[in-house]
DNA sequence: TGTACATCAGTGAACGCGCGTTCACTGATGTAC
DNA sequence: TGTACATCAGTGAACGCGCGTTCACTGATGTAC
């Protein structure tokens, strides 16, 4: 059972958060305020610490929540195909649209995933399986079409040195999956990123105006190296 | 000739960006400071604004001098292989690597222009053409390889609607280039970009350690897509 | 069921610090005649 | 070549503002007996 105090004080956390968010979106994660958070919830600034030890240990449940939305949102998109029956492809595609469509509705959060690293700040360890929701799906991804041999494993040939960098992805799936495979994997997902980032941190700006098409065409064509139709290439 | 005045100005000039990128690199964007700058050059803070008229004013300097920088590093990078005739992989690869070699010795300059925009920072105009430095010595490298009918034009069939997105592309260079060419080139133009900023935002940390035997093969495997070798694919 | 005690949310004042920008000023360097 | 004037770098004080964090406190809510 929930006790009232319990209750109250989950919804000032949430408050707090929402608030934190609004700010973030405004004036980036520099200008992440304590003070401003309990001028707007109508607090004395002190009391924020009962709920929060210091201004990092915000940022950093807000970043968990945030690794754990974008998680969400991909891991629903991919459940729907899954349940569908689509292909690979369309599994990759799907999520890589789910992951922009969160970017551009959060581009703040998305900032404080994937820009640049909020300087005197450090990640703490809390955030490192969160963050390893999003990237597992696409992993799920890569393994099935890897299975189904659909990995357009180019003639690129992946020096012996990644080996060991690559174990920890081996170690993060049961089946055995080729260096070839986690090397277009890795590839591709640094494309979609930079994909989305150059969106959402305006380096598009004055150079494509129609990103729902433009985003569209690069996933696609990011896709024909991960994801397979390799038969009607060359 | 220039007068001891003027070279006493520009070498102030100078020291003050010096600082100043110093602080970015510590503290980022936000931690800019004029007040800090001028208490490390042993001015009085106000004396600042003889130099520049406002923090804004000091940060559109310094991002014009980064998109200088890095549009130089490829300059030169391609112009080494244009004299040493090397084929256009060999172009791609090699400004791909002095790109990635600037953005690492200089990660805080490398956020201010591909990282989180900086809230409340407006880029002025002045700042396109040196960001479309860097830009363009990709674009002569796509021409070049289109020209020789090298680009791996994937199955992908370009969007109509892209059609007058590229415009600005097609605008920038006097040959004519393909739609199914400047997609292929945005996207592996992302990828790039993806790629470094993963490395340098820390996404790599307690992923991949060997940083460049990764990056080497990612800009290798992009290079499949965009610069060739496609008689031997599939 | 009622009482005594512990927990905890929120207060209010304070510490010590930082910032951008303006303004009237001094004194040295450059320029025009 | 020398003088009068304009330019301009740098000063020092001030305005008005913001911040994170600590601390001793009050008073209400919950808990154990």
């Amino acid at each position: 059972m929930v006790g009232i105090r319990q209750a109250a004080r989950a919804q000032t956390e949430a408050e707090i958060k929402r608030i934190a968010r609004g700010q973030i979106e405004r004036d980036g994660a520099a200008g992440l305020s304590l003070r401003a958070i309990s001028r707007e919830i109508g607090m004395v600034s002190s009391a924020i610490y009962r709920y929060y030890s210091s201004r990092d240990d915000l940022l950093t449940a807000l970043i968990v929540d945030s690794y754990h939305a974008i998680g969400a949102v991909a891991e629903t998109a991919d459940a729907a195909c899954v349940a569908a029956g689509t292909d690979n492809r369309q599994r990759w595609v799907s999520v890589a649209h789910a992951a922009r469509a969160w970017a551009c509705a959060h581009p703040a959060e998305y900032g404080l995933l994937f820009g640049t690293p909020v300087p005197g700040y450090a990640a703490p360890p809390d955030t490192i399986d969160p963050a390893r929701r999003f990237t597992n799906v696409l992993l799920g991804i890569l393994v099935a079409a890897d299975a189904q041999g659909l990995i357009a494993a180019s003639n690129t040939t992946v020096p012996t040195e990644l080996n060991k960098e690559f174990e920890l992805f081996r170690s993060l799936v049961e089946v055995p999956v080729s260096n070839g495979a986690i090397l277009v994997g890795l590839s591709t997902w640094m494309g979609l990123f930079g994909a989305i980032s150059f969106e959402v941190f305006g380096q598009l700006n004055n150079v494509i105006d129609n990103r729902d098409a433009m985003f569209a065409a690069v996933v696609d064509h990011l896709a024909d190296g991960v994801v397979g139709t390799l038969p009607q290439r060359g």
